[in-house]
This record gives C-alpha cells, structure tokens and sequence, in this order.
DNA sequence: CCTTGATCTCAACCTGACTTGAGCTTTCAT
DNA sequence: ATGAAAGCTCAAGTCAGGTTGAGATCAAGG
C-alpha cells in the first residue's frame, strides 16, 4: 500500500492497451465500475487491470460483451478477486475453446471431404447440420447459423 | 438439361437457409451475380447454391464478405466452377482453419498457466503479445488487437 | 495562482452485415 | 385473364462495439 492504489482512466488505458472511450464504454455497459473522485473523476482499483484483461481475452474468444458481464458477474461483490476467483471463471473459458477446436477439427475435416470433391452438398455433408452454437458469433444471416436446423441446402 | 437451369431468387434462398433480402445484399456487394428476366427478376444459375454455401462456411471461419469477395474472385469467370476449382480455393481455407486452431491451443495452454495462477500479468504470460492477426475478428478495442504490439498490461 | 494536460458528459457518427417497409411490378397456376 | 405470391428498388433502421468532437471542468507542478 505504499503506492497510490487507486489509478485514474489514463493509466487504467495505459497499462491494458485499451482506449479511455473504450474503458468508459466498458463501464456504461456495466463490465467495470468505478469510484469518483470529489471532482467526478474515475478512479479505479489496480484490479481493474485484471479485469479488463480478462475482458479482452474472453473477446478473443468470441464472446459478446453481455456474455462477458454475466461471467463477471460471478466474482467476488466487495473483495478483491483472488486467484481462486479467475481459476473458477476461466474454467467457462475452457470450456468455450476446447468446444471451438472441436468445432474447427470438424470443419477441416468436413471441408477436405466435402468441398474437396467439389460436391457441396450441404445435406449430405453436413457441414451447416451441426449444431454449432459456438461458431455462430459474427456475422452471418442470423437465422440460419442457429435458428434453423432442419433441412438445408441440396445441390440439384 | 432437363430441368430449369436457373432459379428465382426465393429458390435459391431455400435451398441455402439464407434470407432473400441477404442475397440481394450479396449481389449488391459483388459475392454473386444474376442474370435477369425481361421483367427484371433475379435469376441463378444452380452452381450459385454452392457459391453461396461457400460464403456461409468462409463466414463462419470469420472472413469478412470483403475478404470472402477476393477468395471468390480467384473462381473462372465464364465457366461454371468444378471441383478442382473449389479444392483450389478451399485450400486458404484450410490454412485459416489450422492457424485458429492453433492460436486456440496456445490460448488454453497460456490460461492454465496464466489465469490459472491469478496473476494475469499480461506481461508476463504473454496472453496478448502473440500476433494473432488471426482471431483479431470480431469485435474488440481495434487498435489493440492488431496495431499494438509493444509493451502491455503488467499487474502492479 | 495559473496553466497545461487529463477528464468529464452527451450526442453524434462509424463499420459490417443485414433487415424492414413502402409502394410498385412480374409470374404463373387456375 | 386474373389475382395471389413472389420479386423489384430505394431509403432507412438495427445491433454490436466502439470512436469522435464540442465545450466545460479537474488536478497537479512550477
């Protein structure tokens, strides 16, 4: 505690590499929250580090940022999140990777077997019949990666 | 060539799962072409069920439709496409694949020893200072993921 | 004290990937 | 020949995830 412990928005930027706007928007949507100074400046906890870190590295994985909040939302209400406190929450990231190197596998090997004989067929082959849930962040007609499931395409 | 050889637009999104309003979209931003009939209605030739079907699985790999014009510029332009030109394509795919699939691995490697331990020292562990162009899709702080690459987060 | 850089709020704008709505026309089965 | 279903265009809206700008205030070193 020799140090100052409460960092302002600048250094909170300077020491994640995201940008000040950004840290705001992070706290608009309720992924970081601050205290004020008498002044209404923003100062935030040296935790906050790590809690922006976390944010970036679970957006890497694919999640949105309301995912993300309820993720956070599991961490400790006043103390400060230990080790034990990220270990449990990353274990939900885990989870997520090992089911998007599956999801991945699968495609590589649907694509080799599929695309590769040039055939297309996307009933026979299946490459839009999983249940890719995972994949489905980004883009694509929304309805189809998800919604739909039954029948799809059939090259005549 | 006994059949109709081109289909109407509602066809052509039944048989992909993709909406109508998106495959007017597609065709505004050059990923597909239409004849038209005297009266102005799209028309498709079959091999246009494939070429979107492609566009879907590119998508899903996380190619922008910018990125997925450029791949699909690479097909023959007057004839319609066989197999040996989508394996030729799907090629770049396959490196796309591989690459996530590897920076997925080195992600859940660098969170057991990263978050696993509590300290998230970016630094330290590396989670961000990889160059993952790669998994830079999709949301997140731009110019973090991508411009950056000097010195990051490190935990007080 | 004073200035300079950092912050503040709020509203507006941006990109990507589509969707929606209005108003009008074409197709095609009966 | 006709009427419902499907298609057309063009402008505007949507959502996520931020960025940008204006105009005003705060914090801290000299």
């Amino acid at each position: 505690m020799h140090r100052t412990d409460l960092i302002a928005i600048g250094e909170l930027a300077a020491r994640t590499g995201v940008a000040v706007s950004a840290i705001r928007f992070y706290e608009a949507k309720g992924l970081i929250e601050a205290l004020r100074t008498g002044g209404g400046q923003r100062r935030f906890l040296r935790a906050d580090i790590r809690r922006v870190s976390f944010i970036l590295i679970a957006q890497q994985l694919g999640l949105s940022l309301e995912e993300i909040v309820d993720e956070l939302a599991r961490l400790p209400a006043g103390r400060t999140p230990n080790g034990a406190d990220w270990t449990r929450i990353s274990t939900g990231l885990r989870a997520r990777i090992d089911a998007q190197i599956a999801a991945l596998q699968r495609t590589r090997e649907l694509l080799g077997n599929c695309i590769g004989c040039g055939c297309l067929s996307l009933k026979k082959c299946g490459l839009y019949n999983r249940e890719d849930k995972a994949a489905q962040r980004g883009a694509g007609p929304r309805y189809v990666l998800g919604d739909r499931s039954g029948e799809i395409a059939e090259v005549g």
